[in-house]
RNA sequence: GGGGGUGUAGCUCAGUUGGUUAGAGCGAUCGCCUGUCACGCGAUAGGUCGAGGGUUCGAGUCCCUUCACUCCCGCCA
């Protein structure tokens, strides 16, 4: 028995009455009636109410004990009178009765209060994060994600992979997201980049042999916050298989989220075999490559509508003869709702910028008409070719919007999000995944015009490769995977290119000439040139999976030491400056700043 | 880099149309209280109203500039 505490402070029950006991905790609450004092002794554990009256010679100490000061207290389980049981906390069936006490960690007056249900500014909070994780909800949120970790990594050794760490200190590479540099002593001029993910060193591991890796990979990327994305770092479950189709890797990624979702939330899975949907498709219907599967609305594109000789909504028209596209959202029996709500989807679609909603609702008398300020451009069969393309029934509303492709997506992803909202559609007590699969190879750069890969540029094309038409490369689909939950984006994944031949010239369409290909991917192009086995693999990120099985709408809730929006950790003061031996040491000297 | 929101006591917030000495709860300090579990009661201390400038007889309140935090866009192979 160690010298601080017999037992923690969840443990003691009602068959310890009359046991001599001591324990140390944190002071989370006290309760002093003068004469008569209760505290509430708090660890990791829970609590323990302890209580002590004035014939005790240490009464007077005790009461004035900070809250939050550490301490050690003697004394005896005693039994809690009916009326006096706090059933909230698991030992409120006793108390212990203090004899006497020690500080083993004194605190002095708090800049912001542990116990209390009340929100902070994260200002606060981030500076006094020990004292911030102190408090309930997140200390249970950083609890979790060490459970979820450990399972994680429990099943993937029971799925034969072999956990290995890659290198911190790598090279920076030209395509993806903004390095972190980090100077080197040795050489003078030169920098190791922190990795943005060990995507090179993953597929190293497979060329060398190992079938299948993970790790809990920490990813460094240099670009600004979001709520759903940590400043700086953040932490993947990467993995790689060897000789594996893209199916291999879906039946193990699937597996495991669903098993790990299902021990740690209680909230519904809308399907236990994660729905496929072409990332082409995705864009049509839901507007977006991340769709919130909760959410029942569809898109569909009625542009072919509008070139009918019976349609005579002229302002469409026009813009469709000009290359604009019409699509809509089908509303479920929506035709008794009263105007205002269909005017505030118009309205707030004008507020995001677009030209507006148009909206008409389905209706039948003796035949199907459109009733609604535009309905009377519509003939009965144009309307009934308009519910054949989306499935739309009598009672049915329909919301419409003319754009070029990309406004369109944009405008229609957001009304769909609004949409739904407004007539309550989403079951916030479901999980709903999906795949995003068929990525483009490369897309065009809006502002150059340039080909550029579109996601990695280490994936695999689609297809035989005798077949490819690399004259159309806009055209080329990729093995190129993301898992989407509830609207959120967990992870991108690919089966690679392993070719290097292959990899050259998918290179030299985005630009990029041999020599350079060797000198920017030298390791992994090497070593595709000696005997490489076809692999691919996927990297969930475990920050979001953390955040939507603890319900959480900001990462730094289920983030132990998160940055601030403007990276700087407030408790560490990181970034700081530093003196001039060191920067001369690396070889650095700081332009003046103007302040 | 751009747009929105917020900024008043240690913490969370209120503060009317610009008008007397800027308030409340929690926390702190002091006093009373032997069954509370958000204990109760009474008192005291605590303020550069984020900062700077302006309008005005008078600014927490209106205007301009600026800073901090946050949400979003850009960015995130």
């Amino acid at each position: 028995m160690n010298k601080y505490r017999s037992h923690h402070c969840n443990e003691l029950r009602k068959s310890d009455v009359g046991s001599k006991v001591f324990l140390s905790g944190w002071i989370n609450k006290k309760r002093d009636h003068g004469n008569l004092l209760f505290i509430d002794l708090r660890d990791n554990y829970g609590i323990t109410q302890c209580i002590i009256d004035k014939e005790n010679p240490n009464f007077l100490k005790i009461e004035k004990i900070q809250l939050e000061t550490v301490v050690k207290f003697n004394g005896k389980v005693i039994n809690r009178t009916e009326d006096t049981i706090n059933k909230e906390i698991d030992t409120g069936e006793i108390e212990v009765e203090i004899e006497n006490f020690e500080t083993l960690g004194v605190c002095n007056e708090l800049p912001m209060p542990v116990f209390t249900d009340q929100e902070y500014s994260e200002e606060i909070r981030l500076k006094y994060r020990f004292l911030d994780l102190r408090r309930k909800k997140i200390h249970e949120n950083i609890i979790l994600r060490s459970n979820v970790i450990s399972f994680i990594r429990n099943e993937m050794n029971k799925l034969g992979f072999l956990e290995f760490q890659t290198p911190i200190l790598t090279s920076s590479s030209p395509e993806g997201a903004r390095d972190f540099l980090v100077p080197s002593r040795l050489n003078p001029g030169k920098f190791y980049a922190l990795p943005q993910a060990p995507q090179q060193f993953k597929q190293l591991i497979m060329v060398s042999g190992f079938d299948k890796y993970f790790q809990i990979a920490p990813c460094f990327r240099d670009e600004d916050a979001r709520a759903d994305r940590s400043p700086g770092e953040f932490y993947q479950l990467d993995l790689e298989m060897s000789f594996v189709e893209q199916e291999d890797v879906f039946d193990v990624v699937e597996k495991l989220l669903i098993n790990t979702f299902k021990k740690f939330s209680r909230k519904k899975l809308m399907y236990e075999k994660f729905p496929k949907i072409s990332y082409a498709n995705a864009l049509l219907n839901y507007g977006t490559d991340k769709p919130d599967l909760r959410n029942p609305l569809i898109i569909n594109d009625i542009t072919e509508i509008f070139k009918r000789e019976d349609v005579s909504f002229e302002i469409f028209k026009k813009l469709v003869k000009s290359g604009s596209k019409v699509r809509c959202i089908v509303t479920k029996n929506t035709k008794d709702k009263p105007r205002s709500f269909f005017d505030n989807i118009d309205k707030w679609a004008k507020d995001q910028g677009a030209s507006g909603l148009a909206y008409f609702t389905i209706e039948k008398e003796k035949d199907i008409y459109a009733k609604g300020p535009i309905g009377k451009f519509f003939t009965k069969d144009s309307l009934e070719e308009i519910m054949k393309i989306t499935q739309a029934k009598i009672g049915d509303s329909i919301f419409l919007a003319c754009n070029t492709k990309i406004e369109l997506e944009k405008i229609t992803a957001m009304a769909r999000d609004k949409i739904a909202k407004d007539l309550n559609l989403v079951d916030e007590n479901t999980f709903a995944f999906c795949w995003i699969i068929d990525y483009p190879m490369f897309e065009k750069d809006e502002l150059t015009n340039k080909i550029k890969f579109s996601h990695n540029p280490f994936s695999m094309p689609q297809g035989d490769i005798d077949q490819i038409n690399f004259e159309k490369p806009l055209e080329i689909l990729a093995y190129q995977y993301d898992i989407v939950c509830n609207g959120v984006e967990l992870s991108s994944g690919a089966i690679r290119n392993h070719i290097p031949e292959l990899m050259y010239k998918l290179f030299s369409i985005a630009g990029y000439e041999k020599k350079q290909v060797n000198e920017k991917f030298a390791g992994m192009i090497n070593a595709l040139s000696y005997g490489a086995p076809p692999h691919g693999g996927i990297a969930p990120g475990i920050d979001r999976i953390v955040m939507l099985l603890a319900n959480e709408k900001n990462i730094r809730e289920v983030t132990m030491f998160p940055m601030n929006q403007n990276a700087q950790d407030l408790m560490m003061n990181a970034p700081s400056e530093v003196n001039e031996n060191q920067l001369k040491e690396l070889n650095l000297s700081l332009k003046k700043t103007k302040k």
